[in-house]
DNA sequence: GCCCGGTTGTTGATTTTTCAACAGAGAGCT
DNA sequence: AGCTCTCTGTTGAAAAATCAACAACCGGGC
């Protein structure tokens, strides 16, 4: 990629965030933004479809930053390992001001969507290796679980983490593990 | 100024004022300074002739806003004004790293140069106010004076500083004084 | 209702930056 | 001596960013 567009791209991004931090996201305009990122507002529309896509592309930036920190090694985030919880549910901590604000002002799907698309593989997964009690049905339990997984998380953080990482990771260990031993056949 | 001129120039002055602090003037190459700006090695020659003009320019940018910072309000910078040299010394002590950087490593004339200027300006004002012994040849007095002056305060940079500024200021108004005490006619 | 100011989204012409490539120079090695 | 590598200074074509301007829309005030 051609570094004239990673800089204003990058320009734009912080900017925006930097003004995240300041103003509520409705009553923020393109044009602020391009001023505070020091470009020109039709590079802004060069980049970005509109602040909206600005959010969610700022949100996908993150989270790509935030699995690639909680990755072990070369390969997939596996949830339901209780290192990849703990090295998620530490680098959200860490970075607890930008997801506070980012998903208390204004509701982006996104985060949502990507936790929510995680955990559901995670557990497709793990389910596939315990013998799922019959009578159950995988997708819906998939799905039970995978919510209940991204509604903690976000809970925790649009309640400004009221509990530290360590504490939120053995809680949602304990009551996967709890559940868990309820699906046996 | 376009927005990209000056961003492109800022960016390339901070780097090289980066490298400074970590490297030998000598040493350092316009790649190195154009990777650490983040901009083509063309974008470099496009605004600076070479590696020493850019030292020039970067002393220039840096010796306009001290003066900025020390002029009392619109107006000229009087050096033999205790009031501007106290600013003088003081903007000095609060950026000894970058001025000991510049004139240590590599001897650029512009510094001298330019706060010679000041120097001769401020005293060659100062001297029309006093009845000056007609003995004295007023140009060669004044050079004589000005060169001094600069001398002290680039020993005082180049020599880490020895004293703060507060004393600096002291010693050179006593100094002043005790002199001009002499060429009255 | 109308008017005004601010914002949005877009357009076209221009400028600046990027990139790759080239020729030349200097230093070090065989 | 020749060869290689690195750096310098430059060139030309292409791409990205800039700027000014325009039309349309929205909200607030009279």
């Amino acid at each position: 990629m051609d570094r004239r567009i990673q800089k204003s791209r990058q320009a734009i991004m912080n900017a925006f965030m930097r003004l995240m931090s300041e103003k509520d996201f409705e009553s923020m305009t393109v044009n602020q933004i391009a001023e505070e990122a020091n470009v020109n507002r039709g590079t802004v529309y060069l980049h970005f479809t509109d602040k909206y896509d600005l959010l969610d592309q700022c949100m996908e930036v993150q989270i790509n930053q935030l699995l690639r920190n909680c990755m072990p090694e070369e390969g997939l985030v596996h949830l339901t390992s209780k290192t990849a919880l703990q090295r998620t549910f530490e680098y959200l901590e860490q970075h607890a001001s930008f997801y506070s604000i980012m998903l208390t002002s204004k509701g982006s799907a996104v985060f949502r969507n990507q936790m929510e698309t995680l955990f559901r593989q995670s557990l497709s997964e793990h389910l596939d290796s315990i013998n799922l009690d019959r009578k159950l049905n995988k997708d819906i339990t998939v799905q039970f679980l995978s919510s209940a997984g991204v509604g903690v998380l976000e809970w925790w953080i649009t309640h400004s983490m009221p509990y530290p990482a360590s504490v939120m990771v053995e809680q949602f260990w304990n009551l996967l593990d709890r559940i868990q031993l309820q699906m046996f056949e």
